[in-house]
DNA sequence: GATCCAGACTGAATCGATACAGAGAGGTGC
DNA sequence: GCACCTCTCTGTATCGATTCAGTCTGGATC
């Protein structure tokens, strides 16, 4: 069938290993041997040592594997996301190594096996949440992994790199108070493991499932705490999907109410985008004066002159990818908090009179 | 170091071949030894079989390839790119496979490694262009692909999902030719291999380096021939890559001249934002009125009130995945011809008086 | 009691390469 | 002339699994 370094040996009159040596290590054998090897196996054919089985002798891969949380279907529908594959793939592709990209199915086993037989030589984590089993798989293996988002559990010398979620956010909310906001809505995706779309009420932010949620709607309660507007005077409300539609859903009902929010402080640009698309689909007349920050600041944003809180997409895929491809020797290295900025737009403006 | 099947076996008790079936193929052993093993490999922290001696072994990796003829991270700032994707991501996903984006990066070399060190069962050509030679590495390989885009030399019982380029941009310039417009011109990017951005003249179509550009220009061109307008008499504008700035760039001259044309046919969805935002970039005073084109319908084209032709990015993908996954038994439906359509915005209007 | 059979497990060959110790040839230095 | 090197190339062990032809055991069948 398919020729073989074996073949090739066989054909030119030489044994395997100088065969091998051709292709891996110019240096070991004389020049014109190395082109009668290298003519040789054109003839055949020969495509090459078999990655395969080079990866199993020299034991790594020359990949590494991007896991997901979602499906990879959603992931290149997130603005966010997809910046941040850039950035990978801006460093893999510098690196001369490919990407793997490895979906977190709902079936846990299906995803199990995902993560147990990529063939790869480390994990970027997108955005692994409450899937610790999966960091435990890729543990197990013994493979290096770069996380970029705050995880509970997360061990000292785990290398890491993001933002400081809460503090990024309190500016978003510092600047929203600082207008005169006081009725004030919060605005997250999957608050609480099974929670139904709409207004919430929580003890305390403490509950909240996901760790850069939970940073986030801390530090837009850190803002409004300061100007003396508790938790429980936050109207907190539960997106099921960080999509536009499925936040515009969720603040259906919520400026129709008795004393509806001024402002809606979203956990994403994607989320705050679907909050003006519901306040839009309302016919003038009945279209109230609300500001809306988001976060993230992906290119649309800027588009529709929202708020939001500016994080570096693509240098956080790109620094994710080095940190795993160059580790640092220096394990303090292996820690990097990236720059936010609030970008102030037009979707923010001081409370109306009314 | 890490533990291999070796060693869970020898702790059980019982032979290699043994744990792997109690991986493998549980059929093949007691009920019991098997969760004994199982439990064993947990007690050692075994992480299950090697995917890398898995695969050499079973001859396949369970993954495949995309191939893009661009830098990644050029890839992922593409709309189209993205969208097809994501629809390659669902049909991998529900198939149990990962992708490997392979790049190909400038230098030659490096990128002639790439594919052939790429741990793939086949590859989705994404736009291959003049990149016979890898077609040829994958060929020599062995490795099935489907490619998605018309080439030239394309083998007849290649697996090929596409769309009928020439009739479908034949489509959009019938439309511009019925408003009216006699004074046209096209935009497209790399029209020949080394050509500087701007007007360029070509004695024909058939000189057009990829058949992709090719096919719509020469649909464009055919629509127009029909209303008594030769080739000779449109504008042919070059510019030097797909994005928004170079376009923007390559008509940036184009309607001071005397008899500035009064619509642009833009190859591509990108390329026509460009021409808009170097129309909108002209003072009021001296914008002209200029129809305008695109080709793709790219989420940013409806946003655009953009008049373009819409061919289903994500099914592409997914059906380009899916004839490499599972292959159809009959050749003939190894060949998907997509549905497009005329998708009339905005953007286009009849011939200003003047 | 001999025969047959299904079920449970083993052993050796194999996938296609790479690594490393070592062999042989030819050249240098003193 | 002898020890010592360098340059090429070879042979063998190895990476970590899967596969398949058997072996063995115990029970059913006639």
């Amino acid at each position: 069938m398919k020729p073989t370094l074996q073949d090739v040996a066989d054909v030119v009159g030489v044994s395997r290993s100088t065969v091998s040596n051709a292709y891996s290590r110019p240096d070991q054998l004389s020049t014109t041997l190395r082109e009668r090897i290298l003519d040789a196996a054109r003839q055949l054919g020969y495509p090459g040592p078999n990655p395969t089985a080079r990866s199993l002798r020299r034991g790594f891969v020359g990949s590494i594997g991007v896991l997901f949380t979602s499906q990879l279907s959603y992931a290149f529908t997130d603005p966010f996301a997809v910046r941040f594959l850039a950035g990978v793939g801006a460093a893999t592709e510098q690196h001369g190594t490919s990407m793997l990209l490895v979906p977190l199915s709902r079936a846990v086993t299906d995803a199990r096996r995902a993560v147990e037989n990529a063939a790869v030589d480390g994990f970027c984590v997108y955005c692994v949440a409450d899937e610790e089993w999966a960091l435990d798989v890729i543990r197990q293996r013994g493979l290096p992994f770069v996380s970029t988002a705050p995880r509970d559990n997360a061990s000292a010398d785990e290398r890491f790199v993001g933002i400081d979620e809460r503090a990024a956010a309190r500016s978003a909310g510092a600047h929203v108070a600082g207008l005169g906001h006081r009725r004030v809505a919060l605005l997250a995706d999957s608050v609480l493991p099974d929670a139904p779309a709409g207004p919430l009420t929580l003890a305390g932010v403490d509950q909240v499932r996901h760790p850069t949620t939970r940073g986030r709607l801390g530090g837009f309660a850190d803002a409004f705490a300061e100007v003396g507007v508790g938790w429980d005077e936050l109207t907190l409300v539960n997106v099921t999907g960080n999509s536009r539609p499925a936040a515009a859903a969720a603040v259906a009902g919520l400026f129709d109410q008795p004393a509806p929010p001024t402002a809606v402080l979203a956990g994403s640009d994607v989320l705050a985008l679907g909050v003006l698309d519901a306040l839009a689909a309302r016919p003038a007349h009945d279209r109230p004066t609300v500001s809306v920050t988001g976060f993230d600041d992906v290119p649309e944003a800027a588009a529709a002159d929202l708020t939001t809180v500016r994080q570096p997409a693509e240098e956080k895929g790109r620094i994710a990818a080095e940190l795993l491809l160059d580790p640092p020797a220096d394990a303090a290295a292996g820690h990097v908090l990236l720059p936010t900025a609030l970008v102030v737009r037009g979707s923010t403006g001081p409370v109306p009179r009314s």
